[in-house]
Formats: structure tokens, sequence, C-alpha cells
DNA sequence: TTGTAAGCGTTATCAA
DNA sequence: TTGATAACGCTTACAA
């Protein structure tokens, strides 16, 4: 059998109630007895049991973390700094998959309510009200990362989308490009896909820019590169190019260097998330910089406010992006 | 306050023992009283409390992932292997980040153990004395990922990394190279690098061939190319290279070819992980696969059998690794 | 097939 | 400053 508070109690010549005081901090204890106690902890090996004590005390030091893929690079990215900042407050992490499937996404709700998790930070492309009702109903303290709550209900940690890519926009704009496209998922597929195009769109109103968007199947640097290669057979080749990701942003490179074109003389071209990848091309990729960890960071430290009743500022974060010029771009 | 079994009990008009049979169902209830009890669950929206049922059952059903650090690409992999794995056995984890950091890696065995969690899946560089005896203090089933107890007192699964290295060498050598490259961390650092750099020599054993170590300060793309290209201003250009992974395999492509070296034609590369890094270079870059999914899923696997006391065949599992030939060697 | 009641190892509320 | 003792919400003998 397991040494127990109780253990502890007998070896000090204590009540276990002292035992529990000193463990925690909860009440003064005289400094003898304290020690006394300590010791008594000591040679015996004593843990204690945070089955129990969550029980007890109604808080689990337990946060969910629910994401699409932690074997997503942005993600896994994210959910370390979720997990520093943890730590930190002496939290820790119950970590789900949901493969952004609502219905798995409400059962893991579920779920960690049963665990009776202390909050849950979540991760999904988009916050619809099936969510809203669960969260209200486990009356679990959430913050949205990454993903937002359209009708801001829910606290959430993002960076500006919609700005993001009319800064790289611009900026495309501004060195002379005049044929632009921008290379996504469609759409349709969640809120920050929606943002993006709608920074595109505004970024393109000006006088004498044409703009084009190429919606991919999906977003691997195969299907990219194929995808842009069938497009270019039938569009004129753009001047400036936006990518949803670095390794589109590369096949982009790729697909137009193969067929002659010169990065940046030809067409320029802006990568996103500024992953190691950018790094590796020739010419080195700018991008647009989503500060990731610190998406994750932010979320958990916005939870542990909310778990200690720390007063809030601001529901919804925004982070600030940035852009990493290279060589891909003048 | 929440609803309990009790309240479920007395809804139905059933013992709380009843309620608790047809919720684990641990033995047999009549099924008009089942559907009493299901439908006193539905009406009051009960949800059993994962913390009480740990405590009384002495299992909670959650599992303690250590590694060095989630955002390490190829760990995250592994990661959702082992995840997956565990909702299928109606397993969750705890995930922890050690930053292979020794002190801490002791720390979180302790810290697992007050959550009590049922096993282990344990993740670092190499595994010392001091792991094995926190093992067996703590009396938690572990199971070792992608990482070796050189006594093989605790079960574990890896692929074989000496062998993996061999063969990408002999691959070279039957391909017309003779004076070999090794570029990695230095052995010293860790089981797999040892095991590494000894299927390396022992390939190059061959007369005729001639075989050479480069040691990496860090593993970066940066760093790799940097150290290479100093590397060649006093050393005769090899003529096949094996990386420690697709990134530095990719530094050397890259360092090789600003000097003006053609590739496979005056040197063939090697990389490993077989990440989709290796699809993105030109050429694209041939490579050492481990599954590395299927790493972290059959160590989770592994473990299951011990939770459940499945007859277990092997300990130390090996799994397969493969080699991946694209255009970066012949 | 069902109910009673004793744990599980803490925390927390009273008293002392 | 300390000690009893009642929760916490469930599982699990043991009875019935």
């Amino acid at each position: 059998m397991n040494v127990t508070i109780y253990d502890v109690a007998r070896e000090a010549g204590v009540s276990m109630a002292t035992v529990s005081r000193v463990l925690n901090g909860t009440a003064v204890v005289k400094e003898e007895t304290k020690q006394k106690v300590k010791q008594a902890i000591e040679r015996l090996g004593y843990r204690p049991n945070a089955v129990a004590r969550g029980l007890a005390s109604k808080r689990t030091k337990t946060i969910g973390v629910i994401v699409p893929d932690v074997s997503a690079l942005y993600i896994s990215e994210i959910v370390r700094g979720i997990e520093d900042i943890a730590v930190m407050y002496r939290y820790h992490i119950i970590l789900v998959n949901s493969d952004a499937q609502l219905e798995r996404e409400i059962d893991l709700i579920g779920t960690m309510w049963e665990k009776q998790v202390d909050g849950i930070v979540f991760m999904s492309k988009q916050v619809l009200p099936d969510h809203i009702e669960t969260f209200i109903q486990a009356q679990i303290p959430v913050v949205l990362c990454a993903t937002e709550d359209p009708e801001r209900r829910i606290p959430s940690v993002n960076i500006d989308y919609t700005k993001a890519i009319f800064d790289g926009a611009r900026y495309l704009i501004d060195h002379n490009a005049n044929r632009l496209l921008y290379v996504g998922d469609p759409a349709a597929a969640s809120i920050s896909s929606q943002a993006r195009v709608k920074g595109f769109k505004e970024a393109g109103k000006d006088s004498g820019i044409s703009i084009d968007i190429l919606e991919l199947s999906d977003l691997t640097y195969e299907t990219s590169y194929k995808e842009m290669d069938y497009f270019l057979d039938s569009h004129p080749v753009p001047n400036g190019i936006i990518a949803v990701s670095d390794e589109v942003g590369l096949a982009m490179m790729h697909a137009l260097q193969d067929r002659g074109f010169k990065v940046p003389e030809d067409v320029q071209i802006i990568g996103y998330d500024n992953t190691r990848l950018a790094l590796m091309s020739r010419p080195q990729l700018t991008t647009i910089s989503q500060p990731l960890y610190d998406i994750g960071a932010v979320s958990m430290r916005l939870l542990t406010k909310f778990l200690q009743d720390e007063p809030v500022e601001t529901y919804s974060v925004v982070l600030p992006h940035d852009m990493v010029i290279r060589h891909s771009t003048f």
C-alpha cells in the first residue's frame, strides 16, 4: 500500500490536518511542528495523491487542451507555449486531438468535464453554436486559441489575420507588384481563411491592381505545386504572390522557377508562419510571422487569470504579427 | 452543485450501486432497471466524475507522456501516435516537456506519480540509473519510446539505429561512393547517436572506403551549413554523405551546391526522418524513414498490454526502418 | 438482481 | 496553533 497523509501524521505525531497544512501552506504551523512533518515526509518518501486532493478540493490543477492535430507543425509550437505557462502556474495539461471534427470536439469537451479539468484551451477551425452551448453547459472556463467566437462571448487569443495578409499585399504593391495572387485553402473552410481573404481583397482595391485567388484542395507541397502549375496554364503569371503557409509558398516558388521565372525579379513571393522552411529555399522566403509560441503562452496565461479571479482587461487578445523580409521579395 | 451518482440513483429509484453497475457494466442489471437508470442519466445530464472514480478505483485511465519537447517535429508526430492509441483504449494523456534535462525528468516522473497515472511513456536522450531508480520507486508501468535502457530492464520501442545508418552507408558504397561522411551531433550526446555512428563505422570497414565524421555543434540548418562549409575548406570533398536529419541533409546539399558541386553526380546525400522537407529540395532528398507515428502508437499499445495484463512477447520492440530513394542518390 | 456501507486520500469546517 | 470529523463522488465487497 502507498504512504498516505495519515501515515505521515502518525510518523510525525500530529494530525493529518496539520500535515495538510504544511503541505499546502494554508495556515500557520509552528516552525517546530513543520520540521517534524517535513522530516516524516522525507523519511516515508510520501507523495500527496493528486486525485484525492482533486476530489476534496474540487480543483485538479489540470487544463484540457483540445487541438485539431498536435503533429501539425504550427500546433505543436502553440502547445509548447501552453504547456510552458501551465507549468509555470503549476498546472498540467491533458492533450487531445479532435481532427477538427465537430462531433469529436463536442465529445472531448464532455470528457474534459468528466475529468474535472479546471479550464480548457480550445483550438479549432471555427466556433459554432454547438461549441458555445457545450462550454456553457460544462461551466468550465475556456480560452479560444488561434480561434475566434464570431460573437465574442468566449475569450480568445489571435493575431489579426485580415491585417496580416493586408500588410503583405500592401508590401507587394508598394514594391511594384500589380498582379496579385493569394494562394490558400477554400475561404469557407475556417474563420481565419475568411479573414485572410478579406485582407487580401481590401489591399487589392487600389486602381491598377488585379487580384486573383487560387483555392487549393489541400495545403501540401505536392498538391500546391501541381495546382499552381495547372493554374499557370490558363492564367497570366502574377508578379506578387501571398501563400497561406511557407510550405505552399515554397511550392509556388518551385512551380514558377521550374517554368523559368525568376524570384523575385519576375514574381515576388510571401509565405506565412516563418517556419524553418523559409530559410531553406533559394532565395530565402519572405514570410509573415505569427508568434505561435506566444499565442499558446498568452492563451494559457489568460486562462490562469480567469482561474485565479485576476482582473482581465482584454477578452479578445490580438497579438502582433510581423513580416520577415528575406529575398523572395524586393 | 453538480449532478452526482446519488442524484441519478434517486431519480431512477435505485441504489447508487446499481447506477454504477450500468455505468461500468461491471455486473448484470435487469434490462428494465438499466433503462430507468439511463433515462435518469439523460434527464439529469449526468456525467460521472472521473476524479472520484479514480480515487475509488485506483485507476485514472490517464497516461503520463514525458517528452523532451513537443514542438520538435519528430516528437509531435510520435505524440500523435501515442494519443491515438490511448484514445482507442480509453486513456487520456498528460503531456509534459522535460527539455531533456535529467533533473526535470526525474521531477516529472514524480509528478506523474502524484497524479496517479496508470502508466508512463517516456522519451529522452538516454536512460540513466537515476531514471530507472525513480521508475521502480514509483511503481508505475513505463514504456521507453525511441529511447533505450542499455540494460534492457524497461520495455521499449525503437528502430535499429545502427542498422539504419549501416544500410544507408552500404547503399552509398554500393553506388560507387568511397569517401563517406557522416554528419551528426556529437556521439556522446545520446544513445541513438552512438548507435548511428557505430553503424556508420561498421559499414565503412570495407577496403577502399574512407570514412569521416563531422560533429555539429547544433542541428539547425544554419549551423550545419556553416560548419560544413568550414569543413570543406580543409577536407577533401566526400562523395557520399549521410546526415542525421533531413534538415541537416538539406544544409549539406546547399553547402555543396553553392560550391558548384552537383548532387548526386559529385556527391550523393542521404537524409534522415523522411520529413516533408525531403520533398522540397532540388534534387529531392533520399532519406532514411523512421515510422515515427508507429513508434508512438506501438509504445502506447505496449503499455496497454502491461496495464491490462495481456501477455507480452517482446519487451524491446524494434520497428523496421526504410530507405526512401529519391534523387539525391543514384 | 439489487442494496448497504465501507473505503479511496485528501481538504475544509469546526472546535478546542 | 492544532485536532476531530465530515465531506468529496465514486467503486466494491458483502449481504440480501
